[in-house]
DNA sequence: TATGAATGAGTATTCATTCAT
DNA sequence: GATGAATGAATACTCATTCAT
């Protein structure tokens, strides 16, 4: 008792998603390739085989949280009234998921292509549409569906893109999500003057 | 008048061009073999490089005029007073070339991971940044500063998402041009009412 | 006019079919390598690939001939009546098509795992399914039908077996023959005593 | 009364071998990965290591029942005078022989050019090869020796051909048997016309 | 009796690119 | 202006086998 044996099972798992993640940021899914991750690791491909099936496998792995985060967002959502505020309280809930898979983020937007392909991809377009979808109000105009739309993908490409201004992230999170919940407020505020006007369409100032 | 001479320049080259960014648009630039290209047109691959030198020289002929078009406003916005009716002007001319050249954004966005390392992506990064600047006020809040970013980048990604969107791409292109100057605009008014609501939570404005 | 110049089509392709012939024979279909092919021909895998879509392809083009010729073997069957003369002389043209083929059988026996699994091998039992049907009687005794079956085989199996015995090959051809065409005549005289004896079945004598 | 100990050794090693029976009828010796043996049967890839020192280890086990029984008819048949009626007796108890162990000959027919690479196979044809030996009659004409050759391959090959056909198995087996005997018995009757005619062979019809 | 983890050598296939003609 | 033939380097994946536990 009280045995000071190493753990049997070896973590070797959680280092091939560990490095997998690293080298999909840097070098794009499709791009790297196994030899990389296993020569990194110290083992052979074939023990990336061990524990994975397939290279779409590992990928998928790292995107299994995320997921289901999102589907519990979704299942909540459903569950609410059709207000503004519930719609607000969305786009933060959103913002801080988002933020806490910033990396996952910056694969599924990088590698955008690759990854529509693949069933990961589809999922995640699949479950921001239902996402998308909540925040939308029924007969609204097309100002009103473009802005809600522009909400969620604020969020969306702005999480991958704010990374390169200084400041404390987390400001910036909330910065962002500012801007994003202006622009659905806007969409549920009964005025919104059919902006265009001259040169392609920038409003006369004053 | 006018010129009486055929033109001896077979039109291979815009037919290469033309197939090339059909599928780059379909399959991405990495899955598109050269192969397919040369089948689509009835050519063999050793034709393709009559005419250009590598599969990259394919892609980045396909950029060169909005690479000009891009440039010419940059060294506008450059000439120009910093004032806000400019950067909304910058932004609404932002607007009309990023659509006129839509397919060619669905593709910088659709394969970031791979065009990164390839000048192309690297030429547009810097274009988009030098824009991004001239939108910029210096010494400005943080809040300002995401929301002028998020201006620039809601015209790039919004011009690539809102196509499934039902409604006239003119009418929502200004929609969406609409909502962008709005985040811009209000980046330059003093008070930036920190919109937000519980939980995930925005820090209340004092 | 009398050029000399060498053919612009070099003859790999033949090369490669003759190569992969030879060492399909020797190790087998699945464990003969691409790499063995393309190394005894002094070109690289990929050249395989230009002559060639896949290793199947290159299996099923050796087959092409042979394939054709029992097609018109079975045509010519069909357009026959259906008398014992007929049939043997179709088990004659069969011992003709099955000997010019020898190799190719050999493949065929030896492979039959493999092949099972391929279009090439079932194309072929399709094929052999048909002769053997031309060659039965309706409404015969079983033990007619096992004959009849059994003649074909013997040509089928016994092309690939005689080989080593000595003699000519010719000569030996026409033994196997005579064999098989008598299995078959026997098939089609009434008298065919329901074979069955003591110790497992040995025919009593005498 | 009788033994009241259990036996101590499990059963996996049959069920290995029920198992590794039935994928290599199914799928063939070589494209039978031992994953497949150890996923059906619940346990690792290791737990057939235990029991087999290797894949081919496994086939070899399969096959020693045959093997003695085989080795037993050649030992008898070594023993007896080289006659007619025993030839034909030894035909019998090979059409016994191979008609039990038919699977085993679906194996062997369908797997040739793999096993003939392993002891397996040769140790099989080797013994074939000596049964042939049992049945030919030296200073023979050659049309006698294919046809003796012929009788076993009948045997050898209809076993595994007849399969398809419809009707009773030991019926089938026994008319099998009955024209293997048939081609033997000819083959020492004195008149063994030179078979041959016009067109590819054909014995011309009287 | 068995397993978890890993290996090493191999396989078919793909692709951008080259070059003599 | 284009082709036929070929290359070299890479890639995902598979499999029998090993061994400490």
């Amino acid at each position: 008792m009280g045995s000071t044996t190493t753990p049997r099972r070896s973590n070797t798992r959680q280092r091939i998603q560990d490095v997998a993640l690293k080298l999909f940021l840097e070098q794009g899914y499709e791009k790297t390739a196994l030899r990389e991750i296993s020569d990194e690791l110290g083992v052979t491909k074939a023990a990336l085989y061990y524990h994975f099936k397939t290279k779409e496998d590992i990928l998928v792995s790292l995107f299994l949280d995320l997921g289901r985060k999102m589907d519990e967002l979704i299942a909540w959502g459903k569950r609410q009234p059709r207000e503004l505020t519930v719609k607000q309280e969305l786009l933060a809930r959103c913002s801080v998921i988002f933020h806490d898979a910033a990396p996952l983020f910056d694969i599924l937007i990088a590698n955008q292509a690759t990854l529509d392909a693949l069933s990961v991809g589809q999922d995640f377009k699949d479950r921001v549409a239902a996402l998308s979808d909540l925040l939308q109000e029924e007969n609204s105009s097309l100002n009103a569906r473009v802005r809600c739309a522009t909400s969620l993908l604020t969020l969306h490409f702005g999480t991958f893109a704010i990374r390169q201004l200084d400041g404390d992230p987390e400001e910036k999170r909330l910065a962002l999500l500012a801007g994003a919940t202006e622009l659905l407020t806007s969409a549920h505020e009964g005025v919104l003057s059919g902006v265009a006007g001259p040169s392609a369409g920038v409003p006369p100032e004053g």
